[in-house]
DNA sequence: TGTTAGCACTTGGGCATGTTGAGTGCTAAG
DNA sequence: CTTAGCACTCAACATGCCCAAGTGCTAACA
């Protein structure tokens, strides 16, 4: 039996699959396929691929399914990336329109990721550890109560209530805030940590406790783990998707809402740059996932983007739409 | 038939249902409760109930049901407010403990709740047309790109990044600034767009347009609609209630993300200070809730908190959580 | 050696039929 | 007004049957 007809095969069954959820049969591939043989043959082919782990019959007599495994090398060796349709193009430009917050960018861009793939989408927060500092303000906001603020070159804006341990007065607060703006302007986030101690040393004994606090502040502000946020949309996919095939939805859903799961499936995804990552079923760390795909890529300087949804996916088409979306998330952001 | 038996009959039969998921019968229902009376009494009772529209059976002969009309009767005239337990109270205490932070107490809020009731929590951000300006910023991102941050003196930071016509100068930007700030420092955020064109009105020529610019600027910052937005957690727990009783989970899962359906659901709802609010399937304004009832409260200066679940779901114990944690709330945030 | 046709075999799903039990509504007596 | 009794209804479950889809195997074929 020929090795790229045996990989045909497997093409069509995980296609035809995605789009019946339905088991494939011999019969029915060679009638939808124009694999030029009967369905004698293809049925050995396929007790060789079910053989190598790639499909499975759910019983004796019934169709086969593709495995994880399965999934796996037709995303690896067999599927081509689709092209995005003009519908599909002309939306995703459009999000080059319109204000450049990029709360605004990222919240459309999982409201449009989710649309174009049917599935839930995932953004991280862009990494900010290369950001430099543009401003630091100290607001009193009552007596013992400072408001310790930090604004990045990169539009990001920071902020956290400190207390003090006695009144603070205003000309002080200025005082300090011209000391800790001329040492660290222009620094980076990242270096916060080893500037600040110094700015502390040099202010005045009566001032050293609460520039300590303040610095503190900054240095919690910096730290770019306060940043490892994610958006998330399209939630209501998972429901619609498998309204007929009940894929345990409730353990999906606290994986989502657990941030630092995410957080981790995103990061321990590798990082090829120029193309996505795609993590299958019991593939994925978390078991709640065992019957979920993650389909995501870095953007920017880093973060991710991504999918999330049943191991049956149309991949190609799925990749094709996270790549795009990526792709115009680093041109926005300027990665 | 005795008006107090037939509003004790009507309560029986919604704890069982709650209880079970499952229609309940004349039979069972004397059993379990001890009503004087025996079942025959019972299923007449049970006839005028059906009659008036508090129940309903499923088929002929299947026990009954409460119709939303019913829960409406039983939430309204005969639930008594649970009292929370030592574990509930001791949990909803330790809210207090931790940092003031607004977002921090926010999310601790949610999955507290969630936890509590089992249900989907929902939380408003905090109203702020009473904050006062406590501070503006002015901060040059690129030649002409600058970026306007507004901080109330409730601890709240807002921002956004507006484009100029021409290049800024530094100068020109802190000139400005303190323009501003003179002018609007203390007012209430409300206020903002009677005061700033005055100050726009008073700046030289030169630098009237970008004046201009900023005051759109923090005007549509002082928006207080822009901070309407709601915060959930515990959406795994429809799934889990509803395993083997398929209310339609897709709806609701699009109604939580859509923040506007959410935001007009909770402030349509009254505002009994005293009380929590209860709006039951149909009741509900949108249709993809007309399986779901909603529980909610205001907390502080007006915002809400509240869960969404089932309308088969534990009234008296959800509510007394509700009222407890907005309670709390209001403490803590200062109401 | 790989492919094909044919065929016996397996099995889940659909369907008709039967049975059960919970639950009802009604009536007549207490 | 309450109650016991009874006939009736109907979803849920079980049973048996058949069918179509699909498989694996074997023998013939190129």
């Amino acid at each position: 039996m020929s090795e790229p007809r045996k990989l045909e095969v497997l093409r069509a069954i995980v296609e035809d699959y995605v789009h019946s959820r339905e088991p494939v049969g011999s019969k029915a591939l060679v009638e939808r396929h124009h694999l030029g043989v009967s369905s004698a043959t293809i049925r050995n082919d396929m007790a060789v691929l079910e053989e190598e782990g790639l499909i499975a019959a759910p019983h004796t007599s019934a169709g086969r399914i593709p495995t994880d495994k399965g999934y796996r090398l037709f995303v690896d060796r067999i599927s081509q990336v689709k092209p995005l349709s003009a519908a599909e193009r002309r939306a995703i430009h459009s999000l080059l329109e319109g204000p450049d917050d990029v709360d605004d960018i990222l919240e459309r861009t999982v409201r449009l990721l989710s649309q174009l793939t049917n599935q839930v989408a995932v953004v991280q927060y862009p990494h900010s550890h290369r950001a430099l500092v543009r401003h630091a303000e100290f607001v009193l906001l009552a007596p013992k109560q400072v408001l310790v603020v930090l604004i990045a070159d990169t539009g990001s804006v920071v902020q956290k209530v400190i207390d003090a341990v006695s009144d603070v007065g205003n000309e002080a607060l200025m005082l300090l805030r011209s000391r800790f703006l001329g040492s660290i302007a222009g620094t980076q986030l990242a270096l916060l940590p080893q500037v600040l101690p110094s700015v502390v040393a040099l202010c005045p004994p009566d001032l050293r406790a609460l520039a300590q606090r303040l610095a503190n502040g900054l240095e919690s502000l910096s730290d770019t783990s306060r940043e490892e946020r994610i958006l998330m949309a399209g939630t209501a996919n998972l429901a619609r998707s498998n309204v007929d095939f009940p894929l345990s939805i409730g353990p999906v859903l606290e994986a989502l809402e657990e941030q630092v799961v995410m957080l981790r499936l995103l990061s321990d995804m590798g990082d090829d740059p120029r193309g996505v990552t795609v993590s299958i079923g019991r593939e994925n760390p978390y078991d709640g996932l065992a019957e979920a795909s993650v389909v995501a890529t870095g953007y920017g300087s880093g973060a991710k983007v991504g999918i999330l949804g049943p191991t049956r996916m149309d991949y190609p088409t799925t990749m094709a739409a996270v790549r795009a979306v990526a792709r115009y998330l680093s041109r926005i952001l300027g990665g």
